[in-house]
RNA sequence: GUGAGCGUAGCUCAACAGGUUAGAGCACCGGAUUGUGGAUCCGGAGGUUGGGGGUUCGAAACCCCUCGUUCACCCCA
């Protein structure tokens, strides 16, 4: 190898990281307790392939959106197909319900799901090309009370794991009956007022008028107060179940501002839409957000079941999140001479049969030295194990934090270290 | 895709206004200390200053390109 190819380091793909020990394990924590908290709410796991055909996307998350326009991984495999990373996961549960006939199930019937998603946008704070969403979904439950039964869920949660300082957004976008109509009369209204407009809002006039009430720009905004909002436009179905579901969000006490301007980039919502948003996040400030989705599996030539669920960022979610510090109980064999080696191997066998965390030194050091290291790692005991303790088949056990020290057999060593006496 | 800021040791940062051999703290390794860790002291290793080109007697510093990163727009989780 010359020296200047050395020099140029194989690195992680821009907007993808490692996750290191000391962070995995607050993965862990999050994703073991988020795991106990779906099951308790009736949710089982379904696990999806990370690629699937484009056409999927294209078809579910909807042609003109964002996503499949302008952030997918996709590729050609050598069989010819042209796959996708999928940039989202409800797709792929519903494709995975119609292939396996999931819909003749007891309904409402209740999926979760925490995986990497791949989207390829410019990285900043809180958006990466791989990132992880816990997602959610329920099918077959078109009552309102279902749509705040899932908000009630993500609230709880994000307190059991002491997140504060969020704020519940929550809007109907309508269905297919009575959207056009706000549509048209809002990019009428539009229309009217586009000299008044930035440049900016004049091209979302077209792609997608709703986004010039996200407009940051003071005139635009104040123009944008002026325009009829989706709310004044829904049909009566759809109005009431938008009634409904706030009066039952005020059933399980949970604060919630209307945002009539709230609006999921993806094609497919129907009806209720939300997000939990945080004011530490930035810019990309929603943790978690979804909405209800009654058409889509219908448009996928299955049944005619509804469906509703969202979808949190876990990196968002992770920072949000303190880190716990858990009771760690390790113990770290010294030896001293290959006698006592061997020794030390035999005594973490039995301690690792037995359930116990425990390290054993295989490099001959020194006292003092193995001591050190064992204090480095954080050991909660050393088993300290010479020609004496070899001959009387007893070791010197010692508790780091204390300094105590006593001479025991391996029975006893173990009860200690398990906190029996 | 657009814009702005930033790239110096594993990490956090120094190096006046372009001037000797690019420094410090933390971390790492060794010693003081051959059966007792944390503290202290002493020592060691670790850098072509992200990469490439240019200006200059001389570049970590100035200019251009490129890559990376951060933040924002856009969009979203």
């Amino acid at each position: 190898m010359s020296r200047k190819e050395k020099k140029k380091q194989v690195a992680a793909i821009k907007g993808t990281k490692d996750i290191l020990p000391l962070e995995a394990r607050k993965w862990q924590q999050v994703e073991t307790l988020i795991k106990a908290y779906c099951e308790r709410y009736g949710y089982r796991e379904i696990r999806t392939p990370v690629f699937e055909s484009t056409e999927l996307f294209q078809k579910g998350t909807g042609e003109t959106s964002d996503i499949v326009m302008k952030e997918m991984y996709s590729f050609v495999d050598k069989g010819g197909r042209s796959l996708t990373l999928r940039p989202e996961y409800t797709p792929s549960i519903v494709r995975a319900i119609i292939e396996h006939r999931l819909y003749l199930q007891p309904q409402p019937m209740r999926y979760y799901y925490i995986g990497p998603m791949f989207r390829y946008d410019k990285p900043q704070k809180g958006r990466y090309r791989q990132f992880h969403q816990l997602d959610i979904e329920v099918f077959g439950e078109k009552d309102a009370a279902v749509d705040a039964e899932i908000v009630e869920m993500a609230s709880g949660l994000l307190s059991q794991l002491k997140v504060k300082g969020t704020d519940i957004l929550v809007n109907s976008v309508g269905c297919r009956k009575c959207r056009p109509g706000y549509h048209k009369e809002l990019r009428h209204q539009a229309e009217l007022a586009r000299d008044s407009l930035c440049s900016d809002c004049q091209r979302k006039m077209s792609t997608n008028p709703l986004r010039i009430f996200d407009c940051k720009e003071e005139s635009c905004r104040e123009i944008s107060q002026g325009f009829p909002k989706i709310t004044d436009f829904l049909c009566r179905e759809c109005d009431e179940h938008f009634k409904n579901f706030r009066s039952y969000l005020d059933l399980y006490g949970l604060k919630h501002k209307v945002e009539p301007r709230l609006v999921r980039g993806l094609d497919y919502y129907t009806k209720t839409t939300f997000e939990i948003v945080s004011t530490e996040l930035g810019a990309q400030d929603a943790i978690l957000g979804g909405g209800r989705y009654d058409d889509m599996i219908k448009d996928f030539g299955g049944p005619d079941v509804c469906g509703i669920g969202f979808a949190l960022g876990v990196e968002r979610l992770l920072s949000l999140v303190p880190q716990k510090k858990e009771p760690e109980n390790i113990v770290y064999l010294v030896c001293l001479g290959e006698e006592a080696k061997k020794e030390g191997m035999l005594l973490a066998q039995y301690l690792h049969k037995e359930n116990i965390e425990c390290l054993l030194e295989y490099k001959s050091r020194n006292l003092s030295k193995q001591m050190s290291r064992a204090n480095k790692i954080g050991a909660t005991w050393v088993l300290i194990i010479g020609e004496d303790e070899i001959k009387k088949k007893r070791f010197q056990l010692k508790n780091m934090a204390s300094g105590e020290q006593k001479e025991v057999a391996r029975e006893k060593a173990l009860n200690i270290i398990r906190g029996n006496i």
